[in-house]
DNA sequence: CACTCTACCTGTGCGC
DNA sequence: TGCGCACAGGTAGAGT
């Protein structure tokens, strides 16, 4: 499930790659679900996005957001994706082998194409004009923020901490297996409330977020059934109850906590 | 406010 | 072999 890791991942090669989808202009737009257009029809989509030249792609948790002009450079707006469970982006040249869950494909120009590939059909296109739209419904982006305003919004909570780490508008960009990751590096139980958290325990929290964050866009993200074939991040314990425990030998075991999988280590991360 | 549940989807893997 | 079913989970929206 593309996370934040992930997501950056897909950023950084878009921008980054040969070629890179900066300055590319969009000859037409094939929408091949209707479904994976929101807000709009595609129609109105198309008409924004054709003949736009992507001057910018950018991150804000697990969004990414497409700077497009129009042919005049007079007019603005922005693309923005969520790839939600199975969503996939790749640059690539039109005579390559369409993935079969191809749900929408931007024509471009020298015969590459950008096709969002997504079995499951969760994943969403849409445009705004401002990426505030979406942003200033989510709290801030979990590898950026630093531990001053980490510490400080987690004093204004409550919460059980894997709840907690999953609602977008606390931090945005952790998922299931990137909480339970940082959870296990931080040594504290899921069910653990943010009130019965030390000062030491807290820190530790937000140390293990920002590590597991960069250290998996360092790896350029994770492999969970061979869905993410670029990343190699080592995951301890997510997918891994009924293994040892990397640490102290212990068996992983799986729990239900926020409808949610969540695997832990018991002996590592008590609770208070 | 905090939580729980459901809908949206489809590929996978299980039991029978 | 094949069928039915539970399961995976990010988000929105409704309900408790």
């Amino acid at each position: 499930m593309p996370e934040l890791p992930e997501v950056e991942s897909v950023r950084r090669i878009l921008v980054d790659g040969t070629p890179s989808l900066l300055g590319a202009v969009v000859w037409n737009v094939d929408i091949l679900r209707a479904s994976v257009v929101d807000g709009l029809s595609t129609e109105q989509l198309r008409r924004q996005v054709e003949g736009a030249t992507v001057h910018e792609v950018f991150r804000h948790g697990k969004y990414l957001f497409f700077r497009l002009s129009n042919a005049r450079g007079t007019n603005f707006c922005w693309m923005a994706v969520h790839l939600r469970m199975t969503g996939r982006l790749f640059l690539v040249s039109e005579e390559s082998a369409i993935a079969p869950h191809t749900r929408f494909v931007l024509h471009l120009e020298n015969r590459q194409v950008l096709r969002f590939d997504d079995p499951r059909a969760f994943g969403r296109v849409w445009l705004v004009s401002d990426p505030a739209e979406v942003i200033s419904r989510l709290g801030p982006d979990a590898l950026a923020i630093g531990k001053d305003m980490f510490l400080q919004r987690l004093s204004g909570q409550r919460r059980q901490l894997k709840p907690l780490l999953l609602d977008q508008s606390f931090v945005a960009g952790l998922g299931n297996i990137y909480v339970d990751e940082s959870l296990f590096r931080a040594r504290l139980h899921p069910l653990q409330s943010v009130t019965g958290l030390r000062g030491d325990e807290r820190e530790r929290l937000f140390a293990a977020v920002h590590e597991v964050l960069q250290q998996a866009v360092d790896c350029k993200g994770a492999n969970i059934d061979g869905v993410f074939e670029a990343g190699n991040f080592p995951v301890a314990v997510y997918g891994r109850n009924g293994t040892p425990c990397p640490v102290c030998g212990s068996s992983i075991v799986k729990l239900r906590v926020a409808q949610r999988g969540t695997h832990l280590c018991p002996s590592c991360q008590p609770m208070n």
